[in-house]
Order: C-alpha cells, then sequence, then structure tokens
DNA sequence: TGACAACTTGTACAAATGTACGATATTCTA
DNA sequence: TAGAATATCGTACATTTGTACAAGTTGTCA
C-alpha cells in the first residue's frame, strides 16, 4: 500500500489543481485560458504552482513539441477527502451537517439536487 | 455600511476560532482543554493564534482576573460563508453539488439528514 | 537557415503561517 | 506577605505561500 505522506495543497495550487483535472490534461497556457476571469495571475505564476504541483506529487507533465503538459498523478477523489475533511474539521469540527445546511439555506442547492442526493445516500 | 476588507483567516486560526464560538467565550486555557487530543500543540502557540485572531478583528476580549476572555467580534455566519464559498470555488469552481455528492457518498449524513436538509430548501 | 515566438529554468522576495521560548506581571495561597 | 502559579507580552524563526522577472532553450515558418 502507498502509506506515503503527501504534503498539502496550499489554496492557490488547489485551484490550479482542479483546473488541470478539469481539463484533464493541461500545459500552463491551457490552465491560464481556463482561469477565471476575475482571477488575475501571469503565466509565469501559474507555472511556478504548477512545478510545485509536480513536485509535491500531485502531478506529472509529458513534453509535447516544447511545452509540458502536465496531467494528474493521484486520483482527485483522494485529494478532495483530504480537503474536504480537513475544511469539516477546521470549520465544523468534523460535523458535515452544519455545512450542509449552509449550502442548503443559501440556495445553493435547490429540492431537485437534494431528491438526488437522496438516491446517492439511499442506496450506499 | 461596513465594507470593511477582513483579513483571511488562516487554517490553524480557523480552528481556535471555532472553539471560541463553540465555547462561546473562552480564555486561552479554555481554548487549549478543548482542542481534540490528538492536536498536540502548546498554549503559547493557541495564545498566538488568538492574538492574530483579535489583531485581524475577529476577535475581542475583556479581562477577568489576569486572564483574558476572548469572544467574537464578527457573526460567524459572516466568516463562515466566506470560507465556504472561498472552498467552493478552490476545490470545486464553486460548484456546490459535487460536495454535497462526496457528502452523501461518504455515508457523512444519512437519510434523516436529507429530510431535514429538504425542508430547509424547500422553504427559502 | 535564421529570426521569432513560445516555453522552461533559475531565482527572488515579501508576507503569511505555524509553532514556541523567555521575561515580566499579577493573583492566589500558605 | 513572600513565593508559587498562572498569564500575558515581546519576540523569534524556519517554512510555506503567492506572485513574478530575467535569461536561456527550442520548435517553427518564411
Amino acid at each position: 500500500m502507498t502509506k506515503r505522506k503527501l504534503p498539502a495543497v496550499s489554496p492557490a495550487e488547489t485551484e490550479i489543481l482542479r483546473l488541470v483535472w478539469h481539463l484533464n490534461k493541461a500545459t500552463v497556457q491551457d490552465v491560464c485560458d481556463n482561469l477565471p476571469a476575475k482571477r488575475k495571475i501571469t503565466y509565469a505564476t501559474v507555472q511556478t504552482l504548477l512545478r510545485r504541483l509536480e513536485r509535491k506529487g500531485y502531478l506529472k507533465h509529458r513534453i509535447r513539441g516544447k511545452a509540458h503538459v502536465f496531467f494528474g498523478a493521484i486520483k482527485s477523489e483522494k485529494v478532495i477527502k483530504r480537503s474536504v475533511n480537513d475544511f469539516l474539521d477546521r470549520l465544523f469540527g468534523g460535523d458535515p451537517i452544519p455545512l450542509m445546511q449552509y449550502l442548503a439555506e443559501h440556495g445553493k442547492i435547490d429540492a431537485d439536487d437534494i431528491e438526488e442526493l437522496r438516491r446517492l445516500a439511499g442506496k450506499k
């Protein structure tokens, strides 16, 4: 079993990592192109973040032409699990209910979503 | 209107802030006593975190005997809102559904919880 | 084939973070 | 009332984080 201890992913890194997952594989440019418009950050910065994510073990890359094409090296579920649990612990002492509540109360989710959730939670 | 820009709350600070909210008001010692057993951190560190939270504007304190009694200076809802939104943005691009899904799939919530959520989401 | 554009590499750097020690002040307590 | 506890205060310090420039490298196209 891979009992390796992965270094923490910082917030800014998380943002980038998510984009790579979403794009499946991506060059620095690809990531830049997919950043939310509001997010003002230079090519160089994105590059540094990608490099760090690779050094930390979350990404790998292959070379295409002269560019690096990054792709995930760890199952996103694993990273998400850690992030969510950590977040839950710090802000809610580990109890997910208040979080769900927050989401429900702030119109982040509606009745349909909940119906969907019922299915998910139900069959397991 | 208070358009003031609050400095970000770091993870370690969040953990402490939550405890103060939970205890309603607390001394350094109180917080220490309520840290999860696993969390090995000294009195001095907790103190620094509390001091920083106060400097950042999230806590205030009153003096009782020789000790400082800290208490919230900002509605927790406000802080939670920022934290959750931020978290959602970075890890899920702002979409709450995957998060709910994660919680549902990992048995973090059960049918009863969902029923409760339905009520909340319904009447808003 | 040679210049250009697109990339990577090396490096930097201030600020934030996590963690904590030592000195000083204050309140009990015997 | 003096010493033992208990607190705060000032400070420190190695890392991590966020952000980015400058110089070197390599495909590519005219």
